[in-house]
DNA sequence: CCGCGTGTTGACCCAGGGGTAAGTTGGCCG
DNA sequence: CGGCCAACTTACCCCTGGGTCAACACGCGG
């Protein structure tokens, strides 16, 4: 997706900000300048700033365009699950399959610390409300009998690293396709949580 | 610990090391300056320069450092145990609860992108090999059937995220110890790879 | 044709921090 | 006591890259 100055100021800001993501993922925050994001995009570097305030802003949007998806999958799977169990099932499926794709808006929390602290606060808000929402679902599980007894905090760590990390080093150009390493996530995840009796 | 000057040369080297590795897991590589470092230790950066190729070699040794501890705990659960179930509870049980302690050598792999090209591939060669060592368990434990029939990668991916980001996201103030967020992770990750006939 | 606002650029500033050169201390050995 | 080496320090260089400023294109309403 190339930058286009016949298309409108949102999408041409949306552009800036999807290679951004494209390269703090790829590459890591630190590792990318202002410069080099431009470059890929053919303008230059004070066009950034022109719909950007600065570097720190840029990584806090990705991060909350990061959480829409999220958000909107969470939304989603509350609604529609009917176990604990069951709902994270369906949050898990749903932003893997539907809300991510590989070099979309990701930026693995890990670039947290090059925020300013103005801003880090914000993003904490948004990450402690969405985990306490997933853990309140593990309890839930918990509670209903779909999930066996265990530590949410640790759960949703747990699952938040493993998410992560496989959508960091899935490789486009391996033997299996990304909704095939999905899968196999899912499969595992729910393994681990769901009570001895189910069947999964 | 401090910087002893009446200490050998390579036990204050160790000591630096192990400075520049809390730093890099508090705050990020990229956000500390060998300045930091040499202050938290009452030196000056040159006096770190004396011990020290660069800051990149800095990084790469505590790479080192966590890779030597992790090998030394698999070395003693392919050893120590007795199916491929068995050997991984032993590994990731001796990695967590007598190879690391919060701030010691860890640095997750997320700052691998700070290598310069010929670090990162001697890196990337020890990784793999771990990787693929941990991925032969898996393996063999879905031959003896101590594990249910899935995908070693995916699985292996999956651990490294979680274990890394409990690591990173541990509070030593919260209401668990460090040993009881190690068993409950423990038992998660056994139940998601565990063969259904399994108690575990 | 003239301005005027939006979008964009080339040129520039400048702080931070990696890295170095040369000088200083302090212990040890002849 | 003199020199020498390891272990530092002070002072400095300098380049990268975030961020800014003034000038410039260009479409559009008057």
């Amino acid at each position: 997706m190339p930058f286009d100055r016949s298309q409108d100021y949102d999408s041409r800001r949306a552009v800036i900000l999807a290679e951004a993501a494209r390269q703090f993922n790829r590459r890591g925050f630190a590792q990318c300048s202002i410069d080099d994001i431009a470059a890929a995009l053919s303008i230059t570097k004070p066009a950034i700033y022109y719909y950007f305030e600065n570097k720190p802003h840029l990584l806090f949007e990705c991060y909350m365009h990061a959480f829409d998806v999220a958000d909107a999958a969470l939304d989603q799977a509350t609604r529609d699950g009917r176990t604990g169990l069951g709902r994270m099932e369906l949050f898990v499926r749903s932003y893997l399959l539907n809300g991510i794709t590989p070099d979309s808006h990701i930026v693995p929390l890990r670039e947290q610390r090059s925020l300013p602290p103005s801003l880090r606060l914000l993003l904490d808000r948004r990450r402690r409300a969405r985990r306490d929402r997933l853990r309140g679902l593990v309890a839930e599980g918990i509670a209903d009998g779909s999930i066996r007894p265990c530590e949410p905090k640790i759960v949703i760590s747990a699952w938040a690293g493993a998410v992560g990390w496989i959508l960091e080093s899935y490789n486009p150009g391996g033997q299996l396709d990304f909704s095939a390493v999905a899968e196999q996530l899912i499969g595992l995840l729910l393994h681990g949580l769901a009570a001895p009796t189910e069947k999964a």
